[in-house]
RNA sequence: GCGGGCGUAGCUUAGCCCGGUUAAAAGCGCCGCCCUGUCACGGCGGAGAACGUGGGUUCAAAUCCCAUCGCCCGCGCCA
């Protein structure tokens, strides 16, 4: 017989059946046992009665967390008997037929609360059981939810989904990276993308013009509540278009995506407030500010742009200039002697999307003439030779055609966080990583075989103990 | 790398300041028995803890001291 779920039983009354599922509470009388049976879609009550004996002994049996198939009536409940806490709560059904799957045992935590009481090392070490639990449940499927919802979004207004390589170059800027010694390169690495950021450039240079990436993204930095060593993010990149485009877009998606999806959830200011970095630093001393009306009201949502941010910043541990946000980013001037004449005064084509008081992420129109890559670079100390191998893909394309374009990139699992009320990342995903960026269910980072490193060419050297 | 918090049955905690007496306590869970309408079922009974680890102080350490490990929060870092 075909399995239902348990949500499609009430669609199907008076009608033999077929469920799956796990046992999560038994309420054993005696001489009636109630099993709810969760199934990805719910709970529903089976009803175990004496009636069939040899039957029952084997539902006396069962345990919470065996997963178990049954097949047999489904019956209206009796209207003093009908819980209207589940969704399924005016039917029933009686077993005619149970099949034991596999048996469990006793879990390490309960999984019938939200969970946040539980240790959370003990959550992670067992995040396939974590996962069980509504919450989490929820928090995934609204993801995905969030996810679909941008991919139809964006393919309808023409972008491309276009997936970059995980196996990249190592960038000099930026975090650390991610390294993958190239086993048929002897000495020589891969590194994974702290961003697609490169790719994306270069597909505008191939022609595609709108781009756009559920990308995961690697950064080798201590996590934090809303920082993992990999992340997701929606990348985006746009030819012939000016920051309004850029910024409209955004709003969009976002007012379009809470309408749909966030119903209950009240924006607090349309169109989106559009904040220079001078003024919010001046009225809120940070680049990131909450405008939410009431900080209590969990279903408000304030969404901010703040822009013209400054191009670079006085560096105080490498004693040099550096570029706020990437040295491709498009100065707002032209002239090249201003630009190194006055580094501290040029502001930059930037842009940072903020949600109550979390940066979701950034973007910029992009740098595209070579004098004026030249001239950012050796404000920032660079030599026009190093500048140009280090990058020397971009300035080789650029030589090509390049059409002016830019682009954002925005943090989905920080987005997911403060939308379902989070306070980590890590609740909206499903297999996070610790603070030190372990993962305590597969216990990596791991020791490898000696026949491992040697076919990769690599000697580990045990550095010597500190004094 | 630095600062702060936490670590006691399977889970959540009390006890720790002010060291000593039920053989470290409770709720939930688990096991057994009873119970025909529960839905966080109920009732009775039971098992379960080298108090993160190592060392020290003391007649005596879950409790005080030192070290170490792990998790969380933050700083650094995160173009």
């Amino acid at each position: 017989m075909k399995r239902i779920l348990n949500i499609e039983t009430t669609k199907y009354v008076g009608k033999k059946m077929k469920v799956c599922g796990w046992v999560q509470t038994i309420r054993s009388h005696g001489k009636i046992i109630f099993i709810d049976l969760r199934d990805r879609s719910g709970i529903l009550q089976l009803v175990f009665t004496p009636k069939d004996e040899k039957l029952y002994e084997v539902a006396q049996k069962l345990r919470p967390e065996w997963v178990v198939g049954v097949e047999g009536k489904i019956k209206e409940r009796p209207k003093a008997m009908v819980n209207p806490k589940i969704k399924t709560g005016n039917v029933e059904l009686e077993p005619e037929k149970l099949e034991i799957f596999s048996k469990a045992k006793t879990l390490p935590f309960s999984i019938e609360t939200p969970g946040y009481e539980i240790n959370e090392e003990k959550r992670l070490k067992y995040r396939y059981l974590d996962l069980r639990r509504e919450r989490l449940k929820k928090n995934l499927m609204v993801r995905q939810k969030v996810i679909q919802f941008i991919r139809e979004f964006l393919i309808k207004e023409g972008f491309v989904e276009i997936e970059t390589p995980i196996l990249t170059k190592s960038t000099p800027e930026g975090a650390r990276d991610f390294l993958v010694p190239a086993r048929l390169q002897p000495g020589k690495f891969y590194a994974l993308p702290q961003s697609p950021q490169q790719y994306k450039q270069l597909l505008m240079v191939a022609g595609l013009e709108r781009y756009f990436q559920i990308a995961r993204c690697f950064r080798d930095e201590d996590a934090r509540a809303d920082r993992q060593a990999e992340f997701t993010q929606l990348d985006i990149e746009m030819s012939f278009v000016e920051q309004d485009d850029i910024l409209n877009l955004i709003e969009k998606i976002y007012i379009e995506l809470v309408k749909k999806i966030f119903p209950e959830k009240k924006i607090t200011k349309i169109p989106f407030p559009t904040i220079s970095y001078k003024e919010a630093m001046a009225k809120y001393k940070n680049d990131r500010p909450d405008l939410r009306k009431n900080k209590n009201d969990s279903n408000e949502l304030a969404f901010c742009f703040i822009v013209d941010f400054p191009m670079f910043e006085w560096s105080k541990t490498e004693k040099r200039w550096d570029a706020v946000h990437h040295p491709f980013t498009r100065p707002q001037t032209d002239n090249i002697n201003e630009i190194k004449k006055n580094p501290e005064k040029i502001l930059a084509h930037q842009y940072d999307f903020v949600l109550n008081g979390e940066e979701l992420g950034g973007g910029s129109l992009r740098s595209f003439k070579p004098e004026i890559l030249e001239a950012v670079f050796e404000v920032m100390g660079h030599k026009k030779s190093e500048a140009k191998k280090k990058f020397q893909h971009l300035f080789s394309a650029f030589e090509y055609g390049v059409p002016p374009h830019a682009g954002i990139a925005l943090g989905l699992d920080r987005f997911l966080a403060v939308i379902l009320n989070e306070q980590s990342i890590r609740e909206v995903i499903a297999f996070p990583k610790t603070g030190d960026n372990r993962d305590l269910m597969m216990d990596v980072p791991a020791e490898v075989t000696k026949e491992q490193l040697k076919e990769l060419h690599i000697k580990i050297v045990k550095s010597v103990n500190k004094q």
